[in-house]
DNA sequence: CATGAATGAGAGTTCATTCAT
DNA sequence: CATGAATGAACTCTCATTCAT
């Protein structure tokens, strides 16, 4: 399957035009971001978006729904299959995922948008509230309840637990890619997801059992 | 042909305009924010503004500036105290101030702005980095330094710790300010924190006593 | 929700602007001048002379480049061509040219606004000062040379005899376009560039050879 | 009579508050000069100069209300005096007088302020053209007439004579303090005065001595 | 479908003018 | 008299959106 050279598809134009939304909003903010860099960036004029998009909030709207609920889905399923069998390693593996998307700025790109436009907008708030947050509570709530009953997790707090899962994943994404801030020693997002899970899961305190 | 008309003209007129321009920043975004919007909530004209700032810039700058350092030196304090006699304590009473903080909209409101904003102002960032999380970062270095030498905390590494200690008020913030999810059973940013820190402390996974 | 109502749009937009832009700043000053209403008398709305123009005073400059040189070429090349030969003739010719283009409104409106504007703004004048009055003054002091070295003229200083040759088309103009104070008795630009023209040469003193 | 060292003296506000205003105009022009900046300049707070003058345009008007005449005046008393004894000299008197106030920057601020200001203002238009321009004509005409009754003076029109000798003042004052363009040979107002007066009187063409 | 010239509402900023002190 | 904080109208410039081609 040779890609073609950009064969102009037009069935492709409003994927390549939210592609480029994204990038420049992220760049720039969704009010300062300009649909002229966002159609030159998508290779087009500025009028031509206007043929796929209603208005620059249809844009941001799309972006915000395309985007919502891939990460929860996948939280989701990744639960729904290892908290049965392993929930540690469950636990885990859904926070190396979470912590590599965050880590990588294409995949961040949409959260971190969510993240600066969801305060002046409601609708924004509420739709990613009950697409992504929502469900990525109620997976998280599972696989600690699985955990529990097998006996391996205490009995905690699920909207505790569910801030110190996300809470360090979004941390990193906001200090390295924001405030490029780049940890000292750990130099990959899954070193960085071992080392909070290993905290997360066996605590700060030295535990005695070495007798 | 003007028709004014004047009020008093306190000293504290420069910190009325700021206030009124975190609540409008905040509740708008800076650049959605209208100058004349932020001179009404501190019932000022539009132009009377421009006597105190010179630009809507340099009021975000001035917002940063200020808010930039207060927790951050507040942090710092808090470890220099209490980290030598009791490092779990003063992790604790760090968590607490902080989850308080955040889960004040009031007093969140400017790191919230700086979160919105710094991804798209270098200067924002760069001097937010230096003037609080370079200084958040190593009060915590010197916390967790403490700890491993009284034989109170395993030797982690600090941009993990910091992380996990950094995210969870973070995404509570986000959470319960932006989100409007708030936690189904904890009903304190207090308890939140003592949940969250229980679990840095401690890990998920249950310690055996038996032994 | 603007409601637009098109035009065509020739390649000629720039010189319309500049001629409205011309008319507008000669008839109120440059900073009077608003660019709403060069557009308007451009036929455009005012957003659109920003496509042309990045600001009001790229138009005032591209104004005095466009005019500045003209005139002072034409006089390179009429002194050029007719010193040579007839030095008297030249000049005439010379002071013709100048007088009419200044009695002229149409015309004279660059250097009109030349005269404005230049006080203020140091790049104008430098501007103006090489690009026209040291090309003229050049042209001139070559005319003289010639006219001194066939014998027609006296060995006189070239800036003095600038001023006697622009000053009066410059009165002129300032007396006829600004303060509307025209002649009692001569009645066109080419008619008072004789008289001036004769008093230049053969000076206001009879001369007393007819005898 | 020693200069009291500027004791407040509250009759001469008015003329300072113009010098001011004049200087700023000149420097600025007129559209462009703020009132703060005059007040400061005079001495004053922005406030003061209502007291003293009801507006911006008000001062603009007294100042060339202030000007005009002087030199108007001036001219005619020394054509009065001079004339009917010696026209030449009384010639070069008013041409010396003009070169020398129009190549002082102080004594021409005022005309040069008329010169970019009348353009969009009838009204001052009008009054510099009744107070100044129409007496500077008369005078002018009484002297031609005096010289030509004399039979020292061809009988030359006096609206040619009227630009040739205000029109080379006016250019040296345009070329000195606008386009700082000094003359190379001469130096000095009075020198140039003397060259051109003498172009003037005796023409550029040699004439025959031997006869 | 695509272009890009054109529109016009709107925002930041300035400044002449006013008036409480 | 004098001050300077305050007003608000006006202006430059921007940009989402439209539509003739």
């Amino acid at each position: 399957m040779p890609q073609p050279r950009r064969q102009r598809r037009p069935e492709a134009r409003p994927d390549e035009i939210l592609d480029a939304a994204l990038a420049v909003f992220t760049e720039q903010g969704f009010a300062s971001a300009r649909v002229e860099d966002i159609a030159r960036r998508a290779g087009l004029s500025k009028g031509a978006v206007y043929l796929y998009f209603p208005s620059k909030d249809a844009m941001l709207n799309a972006l915000v729904e395309q985007s919502a609920g891939k990460l929860a889905r996948a939280a989701e399923q990744l639960v729904a299959i290892g908290a049965p069998g392993d929930p540690e390693a469950a636990l885990r593996s859904l926070l190396k995922m979470l912590m590599t998307a965050m880590a990588d700025p294409d995949i961040s790109a949409a959260p971190r948008l969510v993240l600066t436009e969801a305060g002046r907008s409601p609708e924004i708030a509420a739709h990613y509230r009950s697409q992504v947050l929502d469900i990525a509570r109620r997976a998280l709530g599972a696989l600690l309840e699985a955990g529990v009953a097998a006996g391996r997790f205490r009995d905690v707090d699920t909207d505790a637990l569910m801030r110190l899962m996300g809470g360090p994943c979004v941390a990193h994404m906001v200090l390295t890619t924001i405030f490029d801030l780049q940890p000292k020693q750990i130099n990959s997002p899954d070193n960085m997801a071992d080392a909070v899970c290993d905290l997360i899961l066996f605590g700060l305190v030295p535990r005695e059992e070495a007798a």
